[in-house]
DNA sequence: GGAGATGTTCACAGATCAGTATACCCGCGA
DNA sequence: TCGCGGGTATACTGATCTGTGAACATCTCC
């Protein structure tokens, strides 16, 4: 569908062992910074081969990033299926952030793949443009379910907040319970003004 | 005092040119996708002329971040300075974030620099970091300053704000508006929202 | 017993990288 | 008049970068 980085073929597994390694890589060390032939001899792999599978280096870190999204947004949406409240649901993505962060603490990899990569005509950028639009309407689909006043609003400061909450990680100031703390007071203060006049979706 | 990094000698005029040429540069094309050589020509200088002012690219980077820092720093107290009340000065930040974004639109520099050298070595690091710790305790000084309830921990949630808002900014959502928003709210009624029945903790 | 896909080995091209060497020019102050 | 700091011009080192060419090894499936 959406897929149009890895489509077709399912990986192979040296593929694979190489998007791990440009992952652990890219993530940590910066994209730039990190060369096709480094990838290889961390994933134990030609470079032939590496090309043979991706192509180029911007279709590799293109991958990276798509396989990252994939996992986070299965993250998130684990997190809101376990929450028991619409109200709940709503900040849930916080809940999949405090996890996540516990592995990730240099930050956004979709914001600083999108420091380095600055040409919009890079595959990568979609996919990291994306997965930001992606969060914002899951906040407002999740705000006007759970009947929150102005989901389109709320939703982009609940965006705010997360992206916030991400970008300041790598400076350790432990600023995730802050965040969190204030997404939910504005789910809450918001769900508990409205409660009546709206309804329809469950 | 904490100018570690220029010191001495108030930088020549091709010293200038060469951090203007290189501040456009890498902020607009990141750090490392950037070549000296591509500095020294759009500056008007030679590769030696480069090196004699500033030893190593680490360093150029390094005053590059420095002196927008210090840049910024002008423009976020002039606009404190031009606050009519203690709460507006508490915001003005923001403000003060509204006029640099307008020229700025490829999010935090020092976030992205961050992203892109993750050597804690690196002397750009210590000014990206203090830069964010300077906000955060302005922002806590002048909570304080206007009385507003736990300044500490709202002066976090600016915090998260603010980098939540400049991080948003490549992605064209149009944050701004409401971060600021709910900054104002976070300030004027701060207490009223902050304060929920779970903040027995410090 | 092929055929095709997966992967290896190794060499190589062409560019670009940070940084250096050497020699020279010029304006300004002592 | 002399020296020196700021700057130019040009060539260079050695490393690293992305990407390719060509021949060869396995393995599975038909």
């Amino acid at each position: 569908m959406r897929e149009t980085v890895q489509e077709a073929r399912p990986m192979t597994p040296a593929g694979r062992r190489i998007v791990a390694a440009a992952e652990e890589l890219f993530y940590n060390r910066g994209i730039t910074a990190v060369g096709v032939d480094l990838i290889a001899e961390h994933s134990g792999v030609t470079k032939r081969t590496l090309y043979n599978q991706f192509g180029s280096k911007d279709h590799l870190v293109a991958v990276y990033l798509a396989g990252r999204d994939q996992r986070w947004r299965a993250l998130v949406q684990a997190a809101v299926d376990a929450a028991g409240t619409p109200a709940e649901a709503v900040v849930a993505p916080f809940e999949a952030l405090r996890t996540w962060s516990a592995a990730n603490t240099r930050g956004c990899a979709f914001i600083n793949a999108l420091a380095e990569l600055p040409d919009a005509a890079h595959p990568a950028h979609r996919v990291a443009a994306d997965q930001k639009l992606w969060l914002l309407n899951l906040f407002e689909e999740l705000a006007a379910a759970a009947d929150c006043p102005r989901p389109a609003a709320l939703a982009t400061r609940l965006l705010v907040l997360h992206e916030g909450a991400i970008a300041t990680q790598p400076l350790a100031l432990d600023t995730l319970p802050e965040a969190v703390e204030l997404a939910r007071a504005l789910v809450e203060a918001g769900s508990r003004v409205s409660r009546g006049p709206r309804d329809s979706q469950a």
